[in-house]
DNA sequence: GAGTGGTCTAGACCACGTT
DNA sequence: ACGTGGTCTAGACCACTCC
């Protein structure tokens, strides 16, 4: 039951009620919450106002609602670690990508889809190429599957200028990616530099994506410099906060 | 005026006529959404079906409703970047954490407070601290404020075998801070791994750190590692997704 | 068919900010 | 005083799942 003089909104209350039992592991992980007409009873509020509460835990990620079947605590998703900062040349030759690797580990098949375009660079894309704005960009759209189901996407944008005329303008770039063919353009790769954020997905991420009501999404955005520090391509992925962990290693000194 | 034939609920369709507009310019960052009571109106809807779709915009960050004033439209945050893999030794010293250096750096006063309390490894710390579960640890809460404002809270955990008898179980480590005590006592630091994940804020959190709807958090775990490779610190730290961004550089070979 | 969540209505009153 | 969003009700009907 609700108090109604607290001040406090009675949704509130009952979200706060059903987060505390959750917490204490009175509903756990993978059980279904009381039907939402029951809670009306329990909790002497009428339907709305129980599915308000519920909307709330949603968008916090704590549950999910099943049409015809009932309100779920969300179990914790297993979250893949990904090791970065090891694009090693080595590495590189070895894996195609790292998400490749990762999905054949977990026992996925993994499939990829590119296409090539060209745009003009917009300010974000200028600062981190360090070209003018407008300047023309050739762009890999990649999209990763894991048994047929999208995992990932990823939006390569580099200079037209040290594509043209090269595999990189083609949809297969051939034995070794991408890098190999500009390091043997004579762009030797010096450092890789990137950018992690997060926000909530847009619809179209989220059904692409197939994320759950309250899972953020991690946007990394990585650029790689030559051995003189011109950048020469910048890479921007978007990935399910609830299945992945990026790490990053250095030095002390 | 939705379309009551198409199946796509009618909040979905005054969601997705919203969000057009607001890529569109139509209503610019910052502007004022037409007054909900308007919008019945114009989508001949009842009100509820006009708060569901706004609430919808809410969750995913595009606005914010102001109680009394109206429904406007999220300006981009100004997101503050921030060079990881960069805790020299020299730069250690320099600053007193990466964060008190950012509040200075946009003219905030920044403080922070300390409080040490002593528990047992869970399983993550104990994975993370390579200790058994219940091993004792030093706990350091730091809570950092900009101009009184919480800005970010770090835990920072440590098996007290490392810290007994040393200034790292005081509130004031002296000069240099921590990482300088640990030094003293031989455990010279090796390197450094962050863990980077996001979700939606608890309650607390998004109060504590007077986030938004719609805005998620970073948690950072960093591990430090003693030359041997032993693990000698773990700091978590939870960050606002729309403030931070975070910068991870390393050579390509 | 019975039970579940999903959508929607037409109101009501409250709390807040502005004028 | 007025307009704004915030909360809440008591229903109704639909769509889905499971028995």
């Amino acid at each position: 039951m609700v108090n109604r003089k607290s001040g406090v909104p009675a949704f509130r209350q009952v979200a706060t009620d059903l987060r505390e039992k959750i917490a204490a592991g009175q509903y756990a992980p993978g059980d279904q919450l009381p039907s939402e007409r029951e809670m009306v009873e329990t909790y002497g509020v009428s339907r709305p106002t129980i599915r308000e509460a519920v909307d709330m835990l949603r968008a916090e990620g704590l549950v999910t609602s099943e049409h015809g079947r009932g309100v779920f605590v969300r179990p914790p998703a297993s979250i893949q670690r990904i090791a970065r900062s090891r694009l090693s040349r080595e590495a590189r030759g070895r894996n195609r990508g790292a998400f490749l690797a990762d999905a054949a580990a977990r026992g996925f098949t993994p499939s990829t889809s590119v296409k090539i375009r060209f745009e003009e660079a917009d300010s974000r894309t200028a600062t981190h190429l360090a070209v003018s704005e407008g300047a023309e960009l050739t762009v890999r759209d990649r999209v990763m599957r894991a048994d047929g189901l999208v995992v990932q996407i990823a939006v390569s944008r580099l200079p037209r200028e040290l594509t043209r005329d090269t595999a990189i303008e083609q949809v297969d770039t051939g034995k070794g990616g991408a890098y190999a063919r500009r390091e043997e353009a004579g762009h030797t790769l010096g450092s890789f530099i990137e950018h992690v954020g997060a926000r909530m997905p847009t619809p179209d991420e989220a059904s692409l994506l197939q994320l759950a009501d309250g899972v953020p999404v991690m946007t990394v955005t990585r650029v790689a410099y030559g051995e003189d520090g011109t950048p020469l391509e910048m890479n921007d992925m978007v990935l399910a906060a609830d299945r992945y962990e990026l790490s990053y290693e250095w030095p002390a000194d």
